[in-house]
DNA sequence: ACCTGAACACCGTTCAAGT
DNA sequence: ACCTGAACACCGTTCAAGT
């Protein structure tokens, strides 16, 4: 039955997920799940856990940096399969969850990171990762067709909503050719900075 | 109508709000609202819009990273003051959103930094301020009291979700007194490694 | 132009009744 | 032990009817 939920939620969303159409799905009537489970929190709770099972451990010999990096590049591809788990608080967190949070604040306190450092860090990269992810599979362009068929100039699009902003105009204009910039995807930058930023605090590394 | 709308919402959250119980705090029924809106989505729009119209313009004689610095951290403290408006994608991006945008590309075309560099600067900082923010205002700390009434330690409250979890224990442990750990807010420091990590990429300022 | 009541198509969940 | 139908308390939204 977890598995019928996981495959009706990336089909339907999890806004279109209901336990009517759960019920249906498994050839029983709604009500019937509640002897089951505890409610719709449940099974949204359990669905959400098993994506965060999906991401392997990290290798404990790689240095903690590339434990990080790694990890959350497996969970934002996690993600990016199953966009209704990228979110900040399911129902409730599951063993799988706790398990790689676990792994990342071993790996920060093994690579010798202070632990107010280490306690920080985890907040900001499950913010960025959860954050970013989201917001990219998230996104959708806005519709630039006019009232008469033709394709709107992103610059009038965007007058026609706030007035005279260029720099926005000029930063729609670079969607989909972002990759051709030579940063690499987005992710993996701001990512990267992060990570950066957080070498720079071990104790007897400086640079 | 828009005021009402904002007002409740701070009472019921965005979950909490429905047309109906708007249209009987206006003293009215549901479905004249339908006179002076598309929708709910429609309102919601609007208040969200509401709240980043309180942040505002960053001084533009100020340097890019102190405009981005101060930018972010009051829209930070917007979202904290409207948790629900801290939202990645509300129904519609309005007119105050718009304008917030264009001023930190702005900033940061202003201060020198590669397009390329600027592009994705700007999914990162909003990823990080609005994914940050949302998970610190959500968070509610997990009941720690027993079937009988006693308070858990963290240690055996985490093993009876996912068995040993050290690490994770004592990070549990360091919550409320974060702020005596010297490095400032956690918002504050992930915003820094990310400005730190981007005047990295100012050509003619190495460092 | 604005408001209203009834209705439609949905929700999650409870509960007594069946097997 | 498991399933069911009816019911309850909610949703957003439409639409014909009123003033």
């Amino acid at each position: 039955m977890l598995q019928a939920a996981l495959e009706l939620t990336d089909e339907v969303g999890l806004e279109g997920l209901s336990m009517r159409k759960l019920g249906q799905r498994l050839g029983v009537e709604a009500m019937s799940l509640y002897n089951h489970v505890d409610g719709k929190d449940d099974v949204v709770g359990a669905i959400v856990d098993a994506v965060w099972s999906l991401v392997p451990a990290p290798d404990p010999s790689a240095s903690w940096r590339e434990q990080l990096r790694s990890s959350a590049i497996d969970l934002h591809h996690a993600f990016v399969r199953h966009p209704w788990a990228c979110v900040f608080f399911p129902p409730s967190v599951g063993p799988a969850r706790l398990r790689a949070m676990e792994s990342m604040l071993r790996a920060l306190h093994d690579g010798g990171l202070p632990a107010a450092v280490a306690y920080h860090a985890h907040h900001v990269i499950d913010a960025y990762v959860i954050g970013f992810t989201h917001q990219m599979s998230g996104y959708v362009p806005p519709d630039l067709t006019g009232p008469d068929g033709k394709e709107l100039d992103p610059k009038v699009y965007v007058q026609s909503i706030g007035g005279e902003l260029p720099h926005l105009a000029e930063h729609i204009d670079l969607h989909g050719v972002e990759e051709s910039l030579g940063l690499g995807s987005g992710f993996e930058f701001g990512l990267d900075l992060v990570l950066d930023g957080l070498a720079r605090h071990v104790p007897g590394e400086p640079r």
